[in-house]
DNA sequence: CAGGGCCTTTACCACTTGGTAGAGAATGCG
DNA sequence: CGCATTCTCTACCAAGTGGTAAAGGCCCTG
């Protein structure tokens, strides 16, 4: 009966798809449960509730972004060649897994449930791209409002 | 007491600022009620569902969306000019009512309860700009990839 | 065998949800 | 006045929600 432990992953599996089409309040864990051929109370026994399922689901989730983007940042691309080599990276990620994209939506929602957790988890990689363009501002490469648009439709590409 | 029928555009107000905060699951007719100051069941006595209820809410929405633009597309602006006048009326409708981004916001998530109503109420817009923009490419003004970015551009921002 | 984590189950609960049925008030019209 | 329409109310319901309590199976170690 496959791993004992691997039910938890199932699980996050199944709650990121549900979340992320369905939104929180449009997922019901019975449904989730149901869907796995288990118990409702079998996944209130690993996430004790249901925000905490969608918490673990974003630091999932947000674990991947971060670890995709380490990698590129760890690479030996510099200056706009990093940039398009974050780019390429988070598309390819995005293709991988394309129900992620419908949770960063649902989750990027202001007084949405996880928005909260997914922003604190993220802001460290928001603090280095800060201090980046700042960098490059200070050596005159970038212009202020460069980096605006570029956090924008970074953003707004990614969620729409 | 103010307008009798007047209720029935208090609910749709009260319900469009709801729906695009909350979401269409996250929206109670009960919550949505007793901030008016009266029962669920005037609110279902209007719009006999809660779908009905979102129904309403986003057809009234498409009205003004549709209404702000036929206004633009009146006027004696052409080309780029009128593509410009068409953002800022736009935008300007946003900063009038910004509940109704947030509507726009819910309502555009594939699999929601009102992103088909929203298309077709959008439809003959949509229809419109699409055979300008080919006729602008037609003539020339304009590169195929043009459009494409045009479009995406424009409708991420808005959400975004 | 006994015992104890670990996991999953059955059984149940309090509460909220959208929705129905019908009574009662306000208004307009003859 | 009486009647009908339009609106809002009280009362109630079946279904589904997240969550609690506790029991039972599984597996490892002693």
């Amino acid at each position: 009966m496959a791993d004992r432990s691997d039910t938890k992953n199932r699980i996050l599996d199944a709650a990121l798809a549900s979340f992320g089409t369905a939104g929180f309040d449009g997922t019901s864990l019975d449904d989730i449960a149901v869907g796995l051929g288990l118990r409702k109370q079998t996944i209130l026994y690993h996430f004790v509730t249901k925000r905490g399922l969608l918490n673990a689901v974003v630091d999932r989730c947000a674990g991947d972004l971060t670890r995709a983007m380490e990698e590129v940042l760890a690479g030996e691309a510099r200056d706009w060649d990093r940039v398009e080599a974050l780019v390429r990276r988070v598309f390819r990620l995005a293709l991988d897994q394309p129900v992620l994209l419908g949770l960063l939506r649902e989750v990027s929602r202001p007084n949405s449930p996880g928005a909260q957790r997914m922003r604190a988890n993220l802001d460290p990689l928001m603090a280095r791209a800060r201090i980046w363009i700042e960098g490059e501002m200070a050596v005159g490469r970038m212009r202020r409002t460069d980096a605006q648009l570029l956090l924008l439709s970074a953003y707004s590409t990614v969620v729409g």
